[in-house]
DNA sequence: TGATTGAGGATTGTTGAACAATTACAAGGT
DNA sequence: ACCTTGTAATTGTTCAACAATCCTCAATCA
C-alpha cells in the first residue's frame, strides 16, 4: 500500500471518480457512517475526503446536515461557460504555433473519443472530448489555470450526468473539434477561436435546454 | 460560539490571516502538536484546517513530514502572473460600462490604499490595491472566477512577505489604480486595458527582482 | 382541521488517546 | 569519512465517546 498516497487521498480519488461516473447521481446524501463501512475508514478519513470533494465543487456542504453530490443549475452552467469561454478563447488567441507533443496530445484524445463513439460509450466520448479541451487550456501554460480547470471539467462531467444519453449525439461535436484542431495546427488562430467560440455557444445552449426542465429545485 | 462557522473554518481563517499578514513567514514548519496546544484544539481539527490551507496554496504538505508555509519562487510568480494578465485585461476589455456600485467599490478600494499609505502602512497598501484589482475581475460577474482569483490575491501577499517593506513605493502604484479607474469609468476600455498591462508588466518585474537574490535552494 | 410544540433518533462536530508508519538525527563502529 | 543502527519526533489512521444540531413525527392545543 506504498503507493504514495494517503488513504484519504485514494478515498477521494474513488469518490470522484463514482460521482462524475453518475454512479452517484446530484442530490444523493453521502452519509459519513455508510463510508465508513463502504471503504473500511475512519470517519475523520472520510470527512477529510468529503471536505475536498466540496473545494472542487462536486460536492455541497451544509453544516450539521452534511454532504451531497451537488446538483448544478442553469446559473452554474452560465458561469462554467463564462470560464470556458474567458480560458480557451484567450489560450487559442495567444498561442504559439504548435509543438509537437501539443499537437499529439490533442490528437490522442480526439482518437479516444473517435473509439468511444464508435462503440457507443456517450460519457467516454464527453470525457474525451473534454480532455481535449483541457489541451487547448494547456496552451496557456499555467499550472494554476491547468489545475482550476480540471474542476471546471469535473463539474461539466457532473452536468452530463444529469443528461439523457441521446443528447451527446445530437451535433458533430466531434467533427467541431477536429476542425479547430486543424486549424490550429495550420496557423489559423482566427478560426480556430471563431470555431472555438460558436462551439460553446452550441453546447451551452444544449445543456441549458437539457437543464431547463428540471429548474424546479 | 454560534457563529455559523466551524471550528475548523475559524482555525482556518485564522492560520490564513497569520500567514497573509506575515506572522507566519514563508518556509515555518506549522507542526500538529503546536497548533493543537496554541488553538486549544484537537488535532484532527488541525489537520482539516491545515489540509485546506495547502489547497488554497498557502502552504506545502508533503506527506510524512508535514506542512510549511510556501515558499514561493520565480516560476510561481511567473504563473501568477499570467493568471493576472489573463484575469484582468480580459475582465477590463469584456466590460460593460461600469455600474455605480461597481465603480464605488474600487473607489472605496482606492481611499483605502491612500490612508494606508499616508499611515505608511505598507502591508495594508498591497492589500487594499490588490483589492481593488479583485473587483477589477469582479467585471467578468464569475463566481469561480471571484474565488479562483481570492487564492491568487493570497498567494500574491505571501510573496510580498519575502518582501523588504520599501520597495513597496519604489513606484507610484496607487496613482496609476486611479489611473485606470478613471479610464474605466470614462467608458476608455483601451486606455484601461493598455495601463493595466504596463501595470502588470512593472508590478511582475519589480517582484521577480526582489526575488531573484533568494533563488538558491 | 391546522398549526405548534416537543420528545426521540439520526447525523454531524469535536475531543482525546492510542498505535503504526515514516522520517530526522545523533551515536557508535568500521 | 562512510555506513549502520537506534531513538525521538512527527505524521497517518483508528477508535470510542459525547455534545450540538437537525429532521421526523406524533401528541397537543386553538
Amino acid at each position: 500500500m506504498s503507493s504514495g498516497l494517503s488513504l484519504a487521498d485514494h478515498i477521494t480519488l474513488e469518490l470522484r471518480a463514482d460521482i462524475i461516473g453518475g454512479r452517484l447521481l446530484p442530490g444523493m446524501a453521502l452519509v459519513e457512517n455508510e463510508l465508513v463501512s463502504v471503504y473500511n475508514a475512519s470517519r475523520n478519513t472520510i470527512r477529510e475526503a468529503l471536505h475536498r470533494l466540496g473545494q472542487e465543487g462536486l460536492t455541497r456542504y451544509v453544516r450539521n446536515r452534511g454532504v451531497m453530490v451537488r446538483r448544478l443549475g442553469v446559473e452554474d452552467v452560465r458561469d462554467l461557460f463564462n470560464v470556458r469561454r474567458t480560458l480557451e478563447l484567450q489560450a487559442i488567441s495567444a498561442s504559439q504555433p504548435l509543438r509537437d507533443y501539443q499537437s499529439d496530445r490533442m490528437l490522442e484524445a480526439l482518437e479516444a473519443t473517435e473509439l468511444a463513439r464508435e462503440r457507443e460509450d456517450w460519457r467516454a466520448v464527453g470525457t474525451h472530448s473534454l480532455a481535449f479541451h483541457q489541451h487547448i487550456v494547456g496552451l496557456l501554460r499555467s499550472p494554476m489555470f491547468d489545475e482550476f480547470f480540471t474542476n471546471v471539467v469535473a463539474q461539466l462531467r457532473l452536468v452530463f450526468c444529469t443528461a439523457p444519453d441521446e443528447s451527446q449525439f445530437q451535433a458533430p461535436w466531434l467533427a467541431r473539434d477536429r476542425q479547430i484542431h486543424e486549424w490550429l495546427a495550420e496557423g489559423d488562430k482566427r478560426a480556430a477561436e471563431d470555431a472555438m467560440s460558436l462551439y460553446l455557444d452550441d453546447s451551452e445552449q444544449l445543456l441549458l435546454q437539457m437543464l431547463a426542465p428540471i429548474s424546479h429545485h
